[in-house]
RNA sequence: GGUGUGGUAGUUCAGCUGGUUAGAAUGCCUGCCUGUCACGCAGGAGGUCGCGGGUUCGAGUCCCGUCCAUACCGCCA
């Protein structure tokens, strides 16, 4: 037997007690007579205690450990002299009386500490190390946890969880597909799934009208800190439903993990806020509302005053930001080459400030009273001593400027705690978007989701305008899932995909499969997907989900510890009928 | 594809307007130390300054290119 108790596990009341631990040497302190060993493992830390009248040969081995050494030690509990309070087994320490080194290690390169000295590449090419540290081990706990709850709620809510398949075909919508060519039928792919969104509605049409999956998508797409090529999903689907049975449903399972898994009651119903409503009040169709500061129109009241940069823009909008009026001439000129960097992209920032005296100060004094000027502060909600930021142009722009803006502000006021939570959905998405350089619409959601009834005859005469029975759930400015009520009319369907720009043949050869299992009785569905990654980093205060994933890939999509992707042998191309040909732009 | 930031000891970083032998902390090695828990004390080893080119009497420092990392924009139905 390798071990009695783990690390983590004694206490005085073990006191008296003979037991084995094994574990990883995470620090040796030699005070010459007497030597302290702190053996870790993923359950806690325990002092190992070597002393001058122990026997010689455990003195021996204890001057031979060094960091991350595997050993077994056989010793008793005893109570400590002098007590850590900062550790949960800090009242005792093992006596060794025997201490086996079961493997040596080489000395890691960085710190195996809460607190590692190690930089992101080091530590990503030496995950396995990383992984050891506390900060992670907690993250794959928290990601263990969220997956389990999730199973017992959807499964005591008569979910079914079952498997889709990874080796699918090739859709040009959406994101690139990862590709992996097929040895059996040469020249030919599979394509891995960006989501199991076609199986899951195939699989209502079976009759499973509760479905869900934890699973694995991928997307060949550039990454973020919040972006990976393969990603997990909660992908969940359900029949003879309408969209509040399937809010009512998450909104019950995304409060039980709140409770379940970090303790947050949350007990009001989550706000719902149409798409329209979120764009023009905080620039974004992800807000953050944990706080205020909601962006105004000011187009009416600052037109016609003679200010050209007001008169030739398509909208006027503003912030109040609480408490900024006395922000210097350099903290405001840094803020406007802030909103003018390329990322942002607005051409110029014009402030008001309202003093606490009541007095008004402003960049457009000459175009405007004070009197006007106040009451556009009222309109915004700015008191005496805020300072109101004003943007000016198109309003898709502009209210994007402003929406940046307003987290930006939100950040440096400290208003974006991450202890807070403010879930919320937002519905009513617009079916439709246009893309300007294609010269044709694109699905916003995907081409499976159902209009709003009452918009469906907008479909032929205005479909820009059409709304879809889409709805995303957003945590913090986080968008954390998205789905929508499916067509399951193949008629529906088809003139979706004519609205697309496919042709019947096209749609027919992408999406025949779908569209003929609606022929043979599909029952009203819809769903919801989560990025259960971002979730787990969201409820684990980070911004990057890589810490959640045990094993993830680096800003170039490559995994620096096993060094993939790489190139193949000739062999393997040759079977796969494959002949590499670098295709260079120049 | 684009923009910003960074690349100097095993590691995390400092290194000014170019100027002697490139520093600190930590880790590592050696010795001392009976209550440490960020142990302490003394000593030691450790560097092609990412790579290539240029400017200069002289480049870690300035310029150009390139590679790598990272954050963001584009992209992500």
């Amino acid at each position: 037997m390798y071990r009695t108790h783990t690390c983590g596990q004694l206490r005085l009341s073990d006191k008296g007690t003979a037991v084995t631990l094994a574990g990883w040497v995470q620090k040796v302190r030699n005070l010459g007579a007497m030597t302290f060993i702190d053996l870790r493992d993923r359950y806690g830390i325990t002092q190992i205690v070597v002393e001058e009248h122990s026997a010689e040969e455990i003195r021996a081995v204890a001057s031979q450990l060094g960091r991350e050494y595997v050993i077994q030690v056989n010793g008793g509990v005893i109570e400590r002299s002098s007590k850590n309070p900062k550790m949960p087994t800090g009242d005792i320490e093992v006596a060794a009386t025997e201490i086996k080194i079961l493997n040596a290690a080489d000395t890691p390169p960085f710190t195996i500490e809460d607190n590692s000295d190690g930089g992101d590449e080091l530590r990503m090419k030496y995950r396995y190390l990383d992984l050891r540290r506390s900060p992670l081990q907690r993250a794959m706990m928290l990601r263990h946890q969220m997956a389990q709850r999730i199973r017992e709620y959807l499964s005591k809510d008569g979910f079914m969880e079952i498997e889709t398949p990874y080796m699918i075909g090739s859709t040009p919508e959406g994101a690139r597909d990862f590709v992996v060519p097929s040895r059996m039928n040469p020249g030919e792919f599979y394509a891995l799934p960006q989501s199991p969104q076609t199986f899951k509605q195939l699989l209502m049409v079976a009759g499973y009208d509760k479905y869900f999956q934890i699973v694995r998508c991928f997307r060949d797409e550039d990454l973020r800190a919040d972006r990976q090529p393969e990603f997990t999903q909660i992908d969940c689907e359900m029949s003879f439903v309408e969209r509040d049975d399937i809010l009512a449903t998450f909104e019950g399972m995304a409060k039980f993990l709140f409770k379940e898994t970090i303790g947050v009651d949350i007990n009001y119903d989550f706000p719902r806020i149409p798409w329209s409503e979120a764009m023009a009040k905080y620039g974004s169709d992800k807000p953050d509302i944990r706080f205020g500061m909601e962006i105004c129109d000011l187009t009416a009241e600052a037109k016609g005053k003679d200010f050209v940069v007001f008169d030739s823009a398509e909208y006027v909008g503003a912030i109040a930001a609480p408490g900024c009026a006395s922000y210097t001439r350099k903290q405001v000129d840094e803020l406007t080459e802030w909103i003018k960097r390329p990322q942002v992209g607005a051409k110029g920032l014009v402030w008001v400030r309202f003093e606490e005296d009541g007095s008004v100060k402003s960049t457009i004094d000459k175009f405007f009273s004070p009197e006007e000027l106040k009451a556009w502060g009222g309109k915004c909600g700015a008191k005496p001593g805020d300072m109101m930021f004003i943007i000016a142009g198109g309003r898709k722009h502009s209210l994007g400027v402003l929406g940046d803006l307003r987290l930006e502000m939100g950040e440096r006021l400290g208003l974006r705690d991450r202890t807070k939570f403010a879930p919320m959905w937002v519905v009513d998405f617009p079916l439709l978007e246009w893309d300007e350089e294609s010269g044709r619409f694109f699905a916003m959601h995907h081409p499976f989701t159902s209009p709003l009834l009452e918009d469906e005859a907008l479909m032929a005469t205005d479909p820009g305008k059409v709304r879809a029975n889409a709805y995303d759930f957003v945590v913090n400015g986080v968008e954390v899932g998205g789905g929508s009520i499916r067509i399951f009319d193949s008629v529906l369907q088809a003139k979706m995909f004519d609205l697309l720009g496919f042709t019947p043949e096209e749609a027919q050869k992408q999406f025949g499969f779908l569209m003929n299992a609606f022929k043979f009785g599909a029952p009203p569905h819809g769903g919801i997907a989560f990025g259960f990654d971002r979730w787990c980093s969201l409820f684990g205060g980070a911004d990057s989900i890589r810490d959640y994933i045990a094993f993830p890939k680096n800003n170039s999509g490559r995994d620096m510890m096993i060094d993939a992707p790489s190139t193949i042998a000739d062999a393997q191309l040759k079977e796969l009928n494959l002949k590499i040909e670098m295709q260079n732009d120049k």
